[in-house]
DNA sequence: GAAATCTTATAATTTACTTCA
DNA sequence: ATTGAAGTAAATTATAAGATT
């Protein structure tokens, strides 16, 4: 959704994968924590609204071909000896061939279309080294996935593909990082929230109990100020009034509050 | 121990969107 | 202002492999 600028040619990307994430967030909400707000939304889904259309394939669909265009132009991409995978599946299941022989097979960039869908795993070697480049860059620039891709002997669209699912799994766990802490907000509150009500039940006991018969008036009728004792009642002007009990409203936020906060 | 089934992780695809020339 | 290419995020599908029965 953001361009970081990426991809201008002249720009080499040196990003954290920290920075990276954040920066890739903040049109939506912030992951540092000391700047979180929980009064943003967590965004689990239906950041655009979309109401997502799947005819595009009923049973196996059209798959695009592989063309190193990006999601953009699928529609036109759409290859013309594009099979139903299910039955591509039946029809080649005995053909399967290793991690090293699918990359060794597979230098180029395109006809994919032919081979369905089959998944390739990779090597714990390329996963590492791809977690490696990961950590310094959580998006690549053309020559960089060209380069990572020879390294890896991948194409180019692998490593584009694996960086995608990256960072979404990335953000996968980022979410549940902050669904996680605003549980535990939410449970510090309730706490605090009975704990109070506990406490005000006890406060409204004890003046009850201390008050004078003739003083046991209904609480918001009172106005009493606490140097002079003086009595007065919410009827009378607020002006005159020397002392009001009517509290403030106040909401208790734990994230600005540290003892109550988690 | 082998087969069937379930579950999980993840590669790959599709769609909708933004940015830029 | 419009258009198309190139890029991304998000949602989804499909599959490989491990776990369980």
């Amino acid at each position: 959704m953001v361009n970081h600028g990426v991809f201008d040619n002249n720009i080499i990307l040196d990003l954290t994968l920290s920075s990276s994430m954040l920066q890739h967030n903040t049109t939506k909400k912030p992951c540092n924590r000391p700047n979180f707000d929980p009064s943003l939304t967590l965004a689990l889904s239906g950041d655009h609204g979309i109401t997502k259309k799947k005819h595009a394939c009923d049973h196996g669909g059209l798959y695009g071909q592989d063309s190193g265009s990006g999601g953009g132009g699928g529609s036109s991409l759409i290859s013309v000896a594009s099979v139903c995978v299910k039955r591509e599946r039946e029809v080649k299941s005995e053909v399967i061939s290793t991690t090293s022989e699918v990359e060794e097979e597979e230098d180029e960039d395109d006809d994919n279309s032919v081979n369905g869908r089959k998944k390739l795993r990779l090597t714990k070697a390329q996963s590492a080294l791809l977690e490696e480049a990961f950590k310094h860059h959580s998006s690549l620039n053309p020559k960089q996935k060209q380069e990572l891709a020879r390294e890896l002997k991948l194409r180019p669209r692998q490593v584009e593909v694996w960086f995608q699912n990256r960072r979404a799994r990335t953000k996968l766990k980022q979410t549940e990082v902050d669904c996680e802490y605003l549980k535990k907000c939410c449970e510090t509150l309730k706490e605090e929230n009975t704990r109070l009500h506990k406490e005000l039940q006890e406060l409204k006991a004890l003046k009850q109990s201390t008050q004078p018969p003739y003083m046991q008036l209904p609480a918001a009728t009172l106005t009493m100020c606490p140097s002079c004792k003086r009595i007065g009642d919410t009827t009378s002007s607020a002006n005159t009034r020397p002392f009001s009990i009517t509290p403030k409203p106040h909401f208790f936020n734990p994230f600005n509050n540290p003892s109550a906060a988690c």
